[in-house]
DNA sequence: TAATTTATGTCAATATATTGATTGTTTTTT
DNA sequence: AAAAAACAATCAATATATTGACATAAATTA
């Protein structure tokens, strides 16, 4: 099938926004029993890597997750409330807040570690080591050169 | 580099979660001198093809698009208090909504149209022609794996 | 050292997105 | 035809996401 090269353009950024309403979708349906969204499994995620052991700032986390600072906040008020994660003063830098996954934020993440699994080898289903490799691959492509675009618009002010 | 497995299926949802979050922000940014988000622009995309000559219904742009309906309504509301959507009861059918682009929209569209293809040029920047096939391809078989998923989740209620 | 700039995080306003509940309309059953 | 079921769209509540405005702390400049 061929494809004028705009159309193709239209085509491929148009799927990408359908796979990623879905992704939200689905996902976080598959951890509606222990109510936790997309978003919220992937900060636990964050907070639960080895590196962070000793807690990430609020800055670091958006800069992992690629979300806003104003976003976070209020994404971490609400696992901070439900007390999955902990917020505390950075003792080195007064502006800093150090967030921590909680003992009780471990043992939810424990529970939904398997269901993420299951959600990934259902979704993931019939692609083979390769076919993910170059997804990863050409995403990295993408989402560089929106990177690079990020930056040319925010320094442009 | 190897990984294992449940770590590349990891690498792979997370990356799209991070391409889903940036092509949300920089797409809108790229619109931004017009006030359009990319929820807006792919409505008056999907209005101004030449099968939609005679409108969509709300559940015929929801299921094009992938979002909700209760999304959709607050979507059209939007746009319809703009100007650029008109909402009328459908004839033949009571319940239905016709939503059809107004001479306004269309200016719109007009306008960014150039601006849409200027960001795809610099997002897609240095793929190829096959590249982009291939990962309309990859983007096809996980959005089907998951339109499945959805529907046991439906169903199952 | 004082003034300015930069950095970090939060609050407010608005747009997007979900599920659940509700109001009409049409279709199907009985 | 009357009752029941299914369908279409909206309203309400909540979570996510952005930008803009703000308060405070740290770093830089003068």
């Amino acid at each position: 099938m061929l494809f004028m090269l705009d159309e193709l353009n239209n085509r491929l950024f148009f799927r990408l926004y359908q796979t990623a309403n879905t992704l939200n979708k689905v996902g976080s349906r598959a951890l509606d029993s222990e109510q936790v969204t997309t978003q919220q499994w992937s900060i636990l995620g964050a907070l639960t890597r080895q590196s962070a052991r000793e807690g990430m700032t609020v800055s670091e986390l958006c800069d992992y997750l690629m979300v806003s600072r104003q976003n976070m906040t209020g994404l971490l008020s609400r696992l901070e409330e439900r007390g999955v994660v902990s917020r505390s003063i950075d003792p080195e830098d007064q502006r800093s807040r150090r967030i921590c996954i909680t003992d009780k934020g471990q043992d939810l993440w424990n529970v939904i570690t398997p269901l993420i699994s299951g959600f990934y080898e259902d979704a993931a289903d019939g692609l083979s080591y390769d076919d993910k490799i170059s997804i990863v691959h050409f995403l990295n492509k993408l989402l560089g050169n929106m990177k690079d675009m990020d930056r040319r618009q925010t320094s442009e002010l």
